[in-house]
DNA sequence: TATTGACAACCGACCGGTCGGTCGGTCAAA
DNA sequence: TTTGACCGACCGACCGGTCGGTTGTCAATA
């Protein structure tokens, strides 16, 4: 029988593919109505498909939720690393524009991320939450550093990166509206600007 | 018949006291597990009520939602108002601990407030809508007056205030954790500082 | 090359359970 | 006897999820 080859059938390549198809459908429903307002029939017929179809693809609708989380957590911190290395202040407005622009593009992954975090269970939470606490303290560090440089101010960096976060994720609630007529850089300049001021050393 | 004294019955003495006590407990319940996983059940349960009498004091469950958002923002609003006339930096830090308290004292309140918002219906999110406009504008006009002062550097006031609340309003993801040991004052002024710092003209 | 059979994709109909809300009534106070 | 406070039992709607089955396709076989 020799190696075991060809593994029974494509699989993966058509079938990712729904599979994104269906995370896309839900985040638009969720932009739209919020997590609990939608119903995994909303979600059949927006992706055109029967519901039971929806369970050849996902396990249950916290799972889909799980993975628009995963989708868009990853994707933040991805973008964090590559920005190793670089000058504290331009890597926490370049972090500001990444969430600026997760948030255009992305509206309906970033509002679950933010309003249904505590309706996922078990491992799924904690592997979210792993996660954002990775992103947290990535983002904490960069200020240490920046004390430690003496580029930055003395204060409590916790504190510091709370103060920091809340000031682009909060755009969740309002960017969209303008997300048109002003670009996530744009944005980010003129949230970090003041921000960024007050922080650096005198 | 003269002036119509005593009306039938007591009904606002007693009344509103079960009023304000189902709102509180709905608030608690709303803070474990959200508004959304909270049944009208639980709340009976967690006040020592049968679920029909709780339809004695509210028409229906947004009503409660409702009786929150409007004590929360009403709360805030005159807060706000009674600051009128102080230095403008001063005002928005005191704003600034105004939340951070709300947030300490009454976090379902507040988690309800956020998270909620969009499931009110018809003249309820009319009324809270309009509220939550009053109450933005009156910080923007805060950051405009410091301009016009020459105390905060030239900016755009619609995003600087966007940031400035987007610091403290994000605290009720994370502030309650730590309530104990900070108070709201120290948490504002370790927000504040590096923001008006930076905000102030050179 | 034709046949076959295994499996992915798909779904109409249905199920158990829960939820917001109501009905019809009891009871105590005044 | 009126009226507010109260509630056990109930209802219709809906939701997440499943069952049982059909179809289309492709790989192995003969």
């Amino acid at each position: 029988m020799v190696t075991k080859v060809a593994k029974t059938r494509p699989r993966t390549e058509a079938h990712d593919e729904k599979r994104a198809l269906i995370i896309e459908g839900c985040a638009t429903l969720f932009d739209k109505v919020g997590y609990h307002n939608t119903s995994m029939q909303m979600v059949a017929d927006e992706v055109g498909l029967g519901k039971p179809t929806l369970y050849h693809y996902f396990p249950s609708k916290i799972a889909i939720l799980y993975a628009i989380h995963d989708t868009h957590i990853t994707s933040l911190l991805r973008s964090l690393e590559s920005l190793k290395g670089k000058d504290p202040a331009v890597v926490l407005q370049a972090a500001c524009a990444d969430i600026l622009r997760q948030i255009a593009t992305h509206p309906g992954y970033v509002r679950a991320f933010m309003d249904n975090y505590h309706d996922l269970e078990g491992e799924m939470k904690d592997s979210i939450r792993t996660a954002r606490r990775t992103y947290f303290n990535m983002i904490k560090d960069v200020i240490i550093e920046g004390t430690e440089k003496g580029q930055f101010r003395e204060t409590d960096p916790l504190l510091t990166a709370y103060a920091f976060l809340g000031m682009g994720n909060w755009a969740y609630k309002w960017y969209p509206a303008m997300a048109a007529e002003r670009t996530p850089e744009e944005v980010a300049l003129a949230l970090c600007t003041p921000f960024l001021d007050g922080l650096k050393a005198k």
